[in-house]
RNA sequence: GGGACCAUAGGGUAGCUUGGUCGAUCCUUUGGGCUUUGGGAGCCUGAGACUCCGGUUCAAAUCCGGGUGGUCCCA
């Protein structure tokens, strides 16, 4: 039972090891796309939804949809309709009758929240709707499918949607919706590149698309987010209005943003190593195991230690188990490396006599000797704060080393290709973007920033700095 | 969208070129037993597989066609 492949050179093959071997999820499921959440998956999966909700709660009521959109509101949008026709899944039959309407399974739930909240929209008092719910969608991908990052069903999709009076409260709604996605990925120690991205790759029907990437160990960044500027654009498609202080009645503006399974694919990308998973504390299902070692003779006074020491964790609000199986202390070593847990107690006769006990910790394997008498409660929690600090900045290192400013044309794809975000000066030209796409092969991530200079391409003047890379 | 490769126990593999020796190899996993236990212990004894459909043949894991699934590369 080992990791095979290895993390920078083999990332793929490691990749697919560590899900099977930490048992993240069973991807043998016989239908191309789609894979089982096994218990310990399934367990980080929801401490990372526990994250997400309790920062979307504070602003937003959560709902659930229907998962199946009639054919008539699918296809009311359609540039919508037209990013996602190839991808959708049917339902024609009930039984053996065939339906008089085709029902689509949601690709994504605009068309089915939007006719909704046409009805409950009145005034401008009804202003405004937050709203999200998680939920699964399929898509039909033709292309290969990779466990967790392009899959058929998306398992595990949060996606919010608002609906506010004016354009500029949308705007400002955006931007709290990154706001929001920025503290979950600094929770999870997950670094990000937030990207304006260019018009040929936004939103089907959006006005504007903010997306986070991330950077793989492979050089290949992986979208982790999105959030949309809908305009009114949904609001009019689907009779969408308000009556306003003035009496008016006027169609109001809408966001929405998302999440995926993909922060889970690239929580365990970035921080797991050749041992196996490393997690960030927060989501850990287990953030400390006691390991008793026994012998023969003071079996007993060990293992009542180790249980006293759980208790008090547990009583100090940690995720605590003890080890207590029937195997040689190494083979618990090794099972608690592959599972990612954050700290690692060893507790022996030697110990107790020393009034001891050892703390290693997952991240670095530095081990630390640490008396019974002292406060062991705050003891690990600064230890576990530790643990989350060095997470975040060996992945923000890891990805800052990696984002290279380019300054000539012909540069580029060595650089990107090297594993690396390249950074070029653009002058915002759509057939000038598509024609550095088209002779790198490579993709324009979106607008970071401002600039002065020249275009990369075209030489022409500037205006902003963007974002270049392989991506998955 | 195009291409390459692949499918044998839970995982990884040998066998396929040249059909018969396969009642299918080895490692790992796994049940039971004994001895062990501060980093994957040893011995004994069990369990577990030729992706599906069709074709060729006296005979198919092996050859041919298709389906399904998988991996990688390119657009």
């Amino acid at each position: 039972m080992t990791i095979t492949g290895d993390v920078m050179e083999d990332f793929s093959q490691w990749f697919h090891s560590i899900l099977e071997e930490a048992k993240i999820i069973d991807s043998r499921y016989p239908i191309k796309g789609m894979s089982v959440w096994l218990p310990k998956g399934f367990k980080i999966r929801k401490y990372v939804l526990r994250e997400l909700e309790r920062l979307m709660d504070k602003d937003h009521d959560e709902v659930l949809f229907p998962l199946l959109i009639p054919e008539t509101e699918l296809a009311k949008e359609g540039i919508h309709v037209k990013g996602f026709e190839e991808e959708v899944y049917w339902v024609t039959h009930g039984g053996m009758k065939e339906l008089n309407e085709k029902l689509a399974i949601r690709p994504t739930s605009e068309t089915a929240i939007y006719p909704m909240f046409s009805l409950w929209i009145r005034s401008h008092i009804d202003l405004p709707i937050k709203v999200y719910q998680t939920v699964n969608t399929m898509r039909y991908e033709t292309k290969h499918t990779r466990p967790l990052i392009r899959v058929r069903e998306i398992t595990t999709f949060t996606e919010s949607h608002t609906v506010h009076e004016t354009y500029e409260q949308a705007s400002q709604q955006v931007q709290d919706g990154i706001a929001i996605y920025k503290r979950l990925f600094d929770i999870l120690a997950i670094p990000y590149l937030v990207h304006d991205r260019p018009s040929w790759d936004k939103f089907p029907g959006a006005e504007y698309t903010f997306a986070f990437d991330t950077l793989m160990r492979d050089g290949k960044t992986l979208q982790v987010g999105t959030v949309h500027n809908l305009g009114d654009t949904f609001a009019k498609t689907f009779d969408i209005k308000y009556e306003a202080a003035d009496g008016d009645h006027r169609h109001p503006y809408q966001t929405c943003y998302g999440l995926s399974d993909r922060v889970i694919a690239s929580l365990i990308a970035i921080h797991g190593d050749e041992k196996g998973l490393v997690l960030p504390p927060l989501v850990a299902p287990t953030q400390v195991t006691i390991i008793p070692i026994i012998f023969k003779d003071g079996a007993e006074d060990v293992l009542y230690k180790a249980n006293e020491i759980k208790d008090i964790l547990k009583d100090g609000g940690f995720r605590v188990s003890i080890d207590n199986r029937d195997l040689r202390a190494g083979k618990k070593y090794y099972d608690w490396e592959l599972n990612g847990i954050p700290i690692r107690i060893d507790i022996g006769p030697r110990d107790l006599k020393n009034n001891k006990m050892i703390i290693t910790r997952r991240d670095t394997f530095t081990k630390e000797e640490c008396s019974l008498s002292e406060d062991i409660v705050s003891n690990l929690n600064s230890c576990l704060s530790k643990i989350n600090t060095n997470l975040k900045e060996k992945a923000w290192n890891f990805m800052r080393e990696h984002v290279v400013e380019i300054d000539s044309s012909d540069k580029i794809e060595e650089i990107v290709l090297n594993g690396n975000v390249g950074l070029i000066k653009w002058c915002g030209g759509y057939d000038c973007g598509k024609e550095i796409e088209d002779k790198t092969n490579l993709d324009i991530l979106g607008v970071q920033g401002e600039a002065k200079g020249e275009c990369i391409n075209c030489n022409k003047n500037a205006k902003h700095t963007i974002s270049i890379a392989k991506t998955y």
